[in-house]
DNA sequence: AACAAAATGATAAATATTTTACATTCCAAA
DNA sequence: TTTGGAATGTAAAATATTTATCATTTTGTT
């Protein structure tokens, strides 16, 4: 999936110990949403911790106009409303479920229990939080610095560490594209140009990389730092 | 100081209950800096939290070619390095010092035993991280939907949160530019229209806000969501 | 195998942004 | 109070990007 905050960011539920995280889902409630229904909306004020079991969760903002911009798509593992937990504000995004999806809903009571008592929770939570901050960060860099074939790049360098032994990225490039924040045709360019270069294979709905370290080596030497 | 991170986030150390924000203090040395001197190095593989007492510090990348480039400006209270204590991998940024500054630095030790037996560490560095995502994530969003008129009536309201009671902010225009993701000249041309518009003044490296709700109700107007 | 929907490829015109260059204004130090 | 560096203002040419269309390819389904 060519998104943003999965990229070398591990899974929450992953970072505990096998019986902690049994505890977190012991006490929490499963719920089972309908592919597109809304799991949480922006500006509620009920806090509250979630845990992808199964399926996924769009996290986005639906515009006034009907429009929903995404921010990031989790999968197992993941977590989303710590937020809510830690600074007593209204919800920021807009939630829904990736098909037939399961999720585990921990109240801020429960939460702050287990909490108390297991401080593995709180590094779990705060390895996430840093990994993701680390990537936005990165992200925001290429964005502001970097042209968008460089950009490109890095990006999709990037997305290839969190594919373990696959060399093939899934995903329409418009989604790639607002990841980079270009239209599509500009993005269309930066790929051929790329696949000219031998760096990545084009296909339908995929991207290819034949060879990481060509890749990185070029990001390397025309990226900086 | 028009810079991204310390729009609208709490100190680290005023999180903190005066007991615990003491220990750590008890815990750390106090380093000295000169203008500009190297603080940590990016790559750098020795964990540790800093924490700024007096001054500042510069977080930013150093570029093979001798450029630099900001991430952001830390003032008093705020922290940096917990990247390093939770992930176990290299710094990520150069960090240097602003001006004659002071800066508490803790072991991953002694950060580590503190930790263990006081929870609202853990509480405080969740809240201010979780914040920095946030803002983080608005910023990623306004760069990409955005226009820079929009964009740069946006983070200038933001911005203008933080300054309390005063409504003036103070920074180079090219900095904000950078925020920004612009040249100058096209911030420029913004900050020109916005005071056409009347919703800010701009000086000698300085931005007023006149009105900070006709500011907050034209950015809702034009920036959706 | 045929077909429709989905995704990509390609093009030109319109627009936005940067680059370059120089003028002006402001501030602080001599 | 002068003066030089720092910051901003302005304008035009060069470039990059988007918008708007339409053609082509791929995929999955009849």
């Amino acid at each position: 999936m060519l998104n943003l905050l999965k990229i070398t960011t591990p899974a929450f539920l992953e970072l505990l110990p096998p019986e902690v995280a049994d505890q977190l889902i012991a006490a929490s409630v499963l719920m089972k949403y309908s592919n597109g229904q809304l799991i949480h909306t922006r500006g509620s004020l009920k806090p509250g911790l979630s845990i992808v079991h199964k399926g996924g969760a769009h996290v986005g903002v639906n515009g006034i106009d009907g429009t929903f911009v995404m921010v990031a798509a989790l999968g197992p593992g993941e977590c989303f409303g710590e937020f809510t937990l830690f600074t007593q504000l209204p919800r920021t995004h807009d939630i829904s479920s990736i098909g037939e999806s399961q999720i585990y809903q921990l109240s801020q009571h429960k939460f702050d229990v287990l909490y108390q008592r297991e401080p593995s929770i709180s590094k779990a939570l705060l390895k996430t939080t840093l990994m993701r901050t680390h990537v936005l960060l990165e992200m925001l860099d290429a964005i502001r610095r970097l042209p968008i074939l460089e950009r490109t790049a890095k990006v999709l360098l990037s997305m290839s560490y969190s594919l373990g032994g696959s060399n093939v990225l899934r995903g329409r490039q418009d989604e790639l594209a607002f990841t980079l924040g270009v239209t599509r045709i500009s993005l269309g360019k930066a790929l051929k140009e790329l696949s000219h270069l031998g760096l990545i294979e084009t296909g339908y709905a995929k991207i290819t990389i034949p060879d990481r370290v060509q890749l990185s080596d070029w990001v390397e030497l025309n990226c900086g730092a």
